[in-house]
DNA sequence: CTGAATGAAAC
DNA sequence: GTTTCATTCAG
């Protein structure tokens, strides 16, 4: 089919027979989607999702999709469906996937921020049909109590807890009987308890690297790396039988999120760390930049853009403060900043990812063992991997490099070395 | 600071 | 073709 669809299948409290669904059409057409990324670009704009109220990644504005309700179903079900076809009148430029990125990042006028920040508040106001959906609109926490088994092995949520923690770190062998239809590997089968009787079960169907706000944990997903890149937040691995919060639950707000933000902080809020504050503010960069033609902000990004533009309640508010506090702190700590005035790292290449994401777990399978001879075995492993479980890090670190060179070209630049000569 | 791995971009 | 540098941390 050429369209991917998502479904969210929710059951309401009221009526415990109706299932009230939330179906995302996209057209794969209109999106320029190639298959080999093939992850939706659709704007999943959920209450729960930390993109939710900052506009996503800026390469995606093109995409927002307009929100139509129909009334497809007579047994009280209601369908919004989302058509990324509909949403382009105003602004009907190609895909963010299409490589003529310097243009268009220029291409940013005033009107289109405004037109963006318009619809941020509208999709956060509680007359937004995404609001009603009694999912993200509960007051109380969420378990989650089983994934759906439907996953290619590479896209499979790292071993958790309850099923293997003495097997190495590698899904390769397991799921490979399963071979789902391809539009079905990046969908997610959730299935969570409410914690109360007359709730049941929720059994929600998502992106693979859906953002979840998990108490004392925060922003989590079964894919973090690919929802860093994909939705721009940092995030937790999410486990069965983490609980959920709803967004503007006392226990969200209370938690302070430092310890996502140390999964990433080798960046120190370089370009990388885009999250809602960065979007925000790198447009607002752009903008300037257009007009100025300065160079490259490097760390001052604009973060009055943040709070005028993206001052909705909501969860992800919280993370961007917890940015903001961060970002100053290191600011003024030094040894960071001060030192270097062009901090900018370079993007981990797929086998880094790869290693960072497994040095840990063996270093606790070899104990003893020198970080060097861990870096061996890394790499004994990597080259024994299939390219099938190469794909998702070669992705990402496709991905990490192209944004990376999107937004500080200048970052790739190696150090001038004497042998530079001019031409004879 | 060095090294051990791989990869990617700049020389 | 060569150099650099992304991550990680014991030495």
């Amino acid at each position: 089919s050429e369209h991917h669809n998502m479904v969210w299948e929710v059951k309401r409290n009221q009526m415990p027979n109706a299932v009230q669904k939330l179906l995302l059409v996209m057209d794969k057409r209109a999106s320029g989607m190639s298959d080999s990324l093939e992850l939706l670009q659709c704007n999943e704009n959920l209450p729960s999702s930390p993109g939710y109220n900052s506009c996503d990644e800026h390469m995606e504005l093109d995409d927002l999709p307009e929100l139509q309700a129909v009334q497809s179903d007579p047994t009280q079900s209601a369908m919004y469906q989302l058509s990324s076809d509909v949403s382009h009148q105003e602004y009907p430029r190609t895909s963010w996937n299409q490589n003529t990125s310097d243009i268009s990042e220029n291409t940013y006028r005033e009107n289109e921020v405004d037109w963006l920040t318009e619809l941020a508040n509208i999709a956060t106001s509680p007359q937004s049909p995404l609001m009603q959906c009694s999912f993200y609109n509960r007051s109380s926490p969420v378990h989650i109590i089983a994934t759906s088994k439907s996953l290619h092995s590479y896209a499979r949520p790292p071993p958790v807890s309850s099923s293997s923690k003495s097997e190495p770190a590698f899904p390769h062998h397991h799921w490979k009987e399963e071979t789902p239809v391809r539009h079905e590997r990046s969908v997610l089968k959730l299935t969570f308890d409410p914690g109360t009787v007359e709730d049941g079960l929720l059994t929600v169907e998502c992106k693979l690297d859906h953002p979840f706000y998990v108490k004392n944990k925060g922003w989590s997903s079964f894919y973090p790396s690919l929802t860093v890149v994909q939705h721009g937040i940092p995030c937790c691995e999410i486990h069965i039988g983490d609980v959920c919060l709803p967004p503007g639950h006392p226990d969200a707000i209370n938690f302070d999120d430092s310890g996502v933000f140390d999964t990433f902080k080798s960046y120190d809020f370089t370009p990388m760390d885009s999250s809602a504050v960065y979007v925000l503010s790198s447009m607002a960069r752009q903008r300037r930049a257009s007009l100025s033609c300065g160079g490259p902000g490097g760390q001052d990004f604009a973060r009055s853009g943040f709070s005028k533009n993206c001052g909705s309640p909501g969860s992800s508010q919280l993370s961007s403060n917890s940015l903001y506090a961060k970002a100053v702190k290191n600011h003024s700590s030094g040894t960071v900043s001060a030192t270097s005035p062009n901090k900018c790292k370079r993007p981990m290449n797929a086998f880094m990812l790869f290693a960072k994401k497994y040095r840990v777990e063996y270093t606790q399978m070899y104990p003893g063992k020198d970080n060097r001879a861990i870096s061996v075995i890394l790499g004994d492993r990597w080259k024994k991997m299939k390219n099938e479980e190469r794909r998702m890090y070669t992705l990402e670190a496709k991905a990490l490099a192209e944004e990376q060179k999107r937004l500080n070209p200048d970052c790739w630049k190696r150090k001038r070395t004497n042998s530079v000569r001019f031409n004879k």
